[in-house]
RNA sequence: CGCGGGAUAGAGCAGUCAGGCAGCUCGCCAGGCCCAUAACCUGGAGGUCGGGGGUUCAAAUCCCCCUCCCGCAA
C-alpha cells in the first residue's frame, strides 16, 4: 500500500479524497485542510466540505494550520511527510511552500479542473465555459515550485455541454478527477508512467473570483454575458442593478434585438424582462434573485416589480 | 449582538408611514367567442394577512415577544 497525506478543502476535493480512500492500493495516513471559518449571515464556525467528509470515512488524523510554518504543523509534517509515497492536492486553497515538496518520498500531486496549460490558475471551471471553450477536463499533475506548471501525468478531456453551468462542471470534473486519479497516481508510483512537461507557450490563466467579477457588464454582448450567467452560477452569481436595488442573474438568454437602446436599458420583450446589451443584442432574464428575495422566474419578476415596464 | 430586505389566496406583489369593506397582475375552475391561441369576454372558487401577546369601538396597519426566508459583508 502507498501511504499518502491528502491535502484538499472545497467540495471539488470530497470525491477524490474518497476515491483514494476506497481505493486498496492506498492508505491516507492523514488530511491537511483549511480552518474551520465563520460563515453565513451568523458567522456559523463551519467546518470545510473535506473535513466532513475526512470523518465519515473514518480519518481522524487532520490538520488544519492556519498558516504552514505555523510551528506545531511544521514539526507533525517533517516528521510523517518522509514516510509518505506522496501527497495529493486538490482545492487546497493555499500555495504550498517549497520545502514541503521535498517530504514525501516521490512528490505532491495535485488534480487541476483544466486541461493544463489552458487555465492555469484558481477558477479554471469558470473561465473554461466563460472563454466558451467547447472542451475541458481534468489534469492529474505533479507539482513543483511553479503555480500549475508542473509536468503532466494524465489528462481527461469531456465536453462542455450547452447549457451547463460552473456549478454543474464542477461536479462533473470533481468526479471525473476521482475516477481517473487512483490508477493514474499508481501508475506513477508503480514507475509504469512518465510525466510530460507542459508546453508553457499555449498556457492561458484565470484569477481568483470575487462577487464584484459577478457584476454584468452591459457594454459587452449579450453572448458573452450569457456564458458569463452561465460560467459564475452558483459562484460568485452575477448581478445587475435595475431601479437602484440589485437583482442577481441566475439564467439568462442572448438574442438579437434591433432598436437601438442604451446598453443597460430594462425593457420588456413578448412579455419577459430584458436588458439592452451592446452590438444590437439584449439579454433575456429567465431567472432572477431580486435582493432579499428567493429565486424567480422573470415572468414572475415582472408580475411584481411592474415599475420595470417604466423604462 | 456585523449591515439590510422580507413573510398578505396556488405564484409574484400593492396596501402598513396616516387604524375603518381583503386588493392588483397572473394561475386555477366553469361558460362564451374564434379557423386558431400563452389572445379576448363573462362568471366563480380560493385568505387563521408567518405565530403569540397587548392597545383600541375597530388592527394586515400601532406596541412587545417569537419563528422562518433572503441580499450584503466576512
Amino acid at each position: 500500500m502507498y501511504k499518502l497525506l491528502f491535502l484538499g478543502t472545497s467540495a471539488f476535493a470530497v470525491p477524490s479524497l474518497r476515491a483514494l480512500k476506497e481505493d486498496g492500493r492506498f492508505e491516507i495516513a492523514g488530511i491537511i485542510t483549511q480552518p474551520d471559518k465563520p460563515v453565513g449571515r451568523h458567522a456559523t464556525l463551519t467546518p470545510p466540505a473535506v473535513k466532513v467528509a475526512a470523518k465519515e470515512l473514518g480519518i481522524s488524523e487532520i490538520q488544519q494550520p492556519a498558516k504552514l510554518k505555523e510551528e506545531d504543523f511544521k514539526k507533525w509534517v517533517e516528521d510523517i511527510g518522509p514516510s509518505c509515497d506522496a501527497f495529493v492536492v486538490v482545492s487546497y486553497g493555499k500555495i504550498l511552500p517549497s520545502w514541503m515538496l521535498e517530504l514525501p518520498k516521490h512528490g505532491i500531486f495535485n488534480v487541476h479542473g483544466s486541461l493544463l496549460p489552458r487555465w492555469r490558475g484558481p477558477s479554471p471551471i469558470q473561465a473554461a465555459i466563460l472563454a466558451g471553450d467547447d472542451r475541458t477536463g481534468v489534469t492529474i499533475m505533479k507539482i513543483n515550485e511553479k503555480m500549475d506548471e508542473g509536468p503532466i501525468l494524465l489528462e481527461e478531456q469531456t465536453a462542455i455541454h450547452p447549457d451547463e453551468t460552473g456549478g454543474e462542471l464542477h461536479d462533473r470534473l470533481a468526479n471525473l478527477g476521482a475516477t481517473v486519479l487512483p490508477h493514474t497516481l499508481a501508475a506513477y508510483l508503480d514507475e509504469k508512467l512518465e510525466p510530460k512537461e507542459q508546453n508553457g507557450s499555449k498556457a492561458t490563466y484565470c484569477k481568483i473570483l470575487t462577487r464584484n467579477d459577478g457584476r454584468l457588464d452591459w457594454a459587452k454582448t449579450a453572448d458573452e454575458l450569457a456564458r458569463m450567467v452561465r460560467a459564475y452560477h452558483p459562484w460568485p452569481g452575477t448581478w445587475t442593478i435595475v431601479n437602484e436595488t440589485r437583482l442577481k442573474v441566475v439564467k439568462a438568454r442572448a438574442f438579437q434585438y434591433e432598436k437601438l437602446l442604451k446598453p443597460g436599458t430594462p425593457f420588456v420583450h413578448d412579455g419577459l424582462p430584458c436588458i439592452a446589451a451592446t452590438s444590437g443584442t439584449a439579454l433575456e432574464l429567465v431567472e432572477v434573485q431580486p435582493e432579499g428575495k428567493k429565486a424567480m422566474s422573470g415572468n414572475e419578476f415582472l408580475r411584481g416589480m411592474r415599475s420595470f415596464l417604466r423604462n
